[in-house]
DNA sequence: TCAAGTACCTACCAAATAGTATGTATCATG
DNA sequence: CATGATACATACTATTTGGTAGGTACTTGA
């Protein structure tokens, strides 16, 4: 929050983004929390809470951050119920199923050159 | 620089990358320059003062820390020919080539949902 | 002796990102 | 009237990342 449009850092993160298409993706899903909510999303539609069970180490203003930032980003859709309590469920939009494909690739290079995640193929 | 290894941040950044293959491919080549100096390197070995003139917009220090880091992780090669002006070659490792169905995918969603990409698929 | 070419390195500062702690709203229930 | 449940919001601080400016080394050539 808080962002100073006029910086350098701004505008080469601007460049990057426009020009490049893996710079573009890449900062659209690859920062900490993302993919991690994102993985849980492919599994079906989550409740706020259920998010917040599953991504354990997650903070609630972390988990609302990322939530928000892939909403904006027309990644995933927010839907509320105004019951009390409230109710409100998270799930992929078209943009974040075409993820799949993507994240298919990635996970068979960490598979690959990485012995650790042998064994745990999930988040 | 000087990372605090005992912070909720470090702590975290590790359980992400150990237990998620797709945070942990996400931080070996999804930050702000690595993409454009893989890219680069995806077309033939270049020397350090070809990429510096490749991507305008970096700094000869961001540049030097991306390849040190693509480095350490096995990403690409680093050949130094010990003459008189220096000369530095930069290569893909086997990693590194690896990584080209992942950015195929990366850039064909990029393409699709954003316009702004379909002139530029380079860098 | 001074500049040029190549591939760096270092100190410092600006900016962005991540985390902690605490507070909000609404209604039902005890 | 206090508590619990649910899904947040906000202020503040810690930590990390990115950028600026300047310097280094070595040798050739003017």
């Amino acid at each position: 929050m808080a962002v100073k449009e006029s910086s350098t850092n701004q505008y080469n993160k601007r460049l990057v983004t426009t020009q490049c298409p893996i710079t573009f993706i890449a900062y659209k899903m690859g920062n900490r929390w993302k993919p991690l909510v994102i993985r849980q999303l492919f599994s079906g539609t989550k409740r706020y809470g259920e998010l917040r069970k599953a991504i354990t180490a997650v903070s609630e203003k972390m988990l609302i951050q990322t939530l928000r930032e892939l909403e904006a980003d027309g990644i995933i859709n927010r839907k509320a119920m105004p019951v009390i309590p409230p109710h409100v469920e998270y799930s992929l939009t078209e943009s974040g199923k075409d993820l799949e494909p993507v994240i298919s690739e990635m996970v068979k290079w960490s598979l690959k050159h990485n012995r650790s995640h042998e064994s745990t193929t999930n988040c």
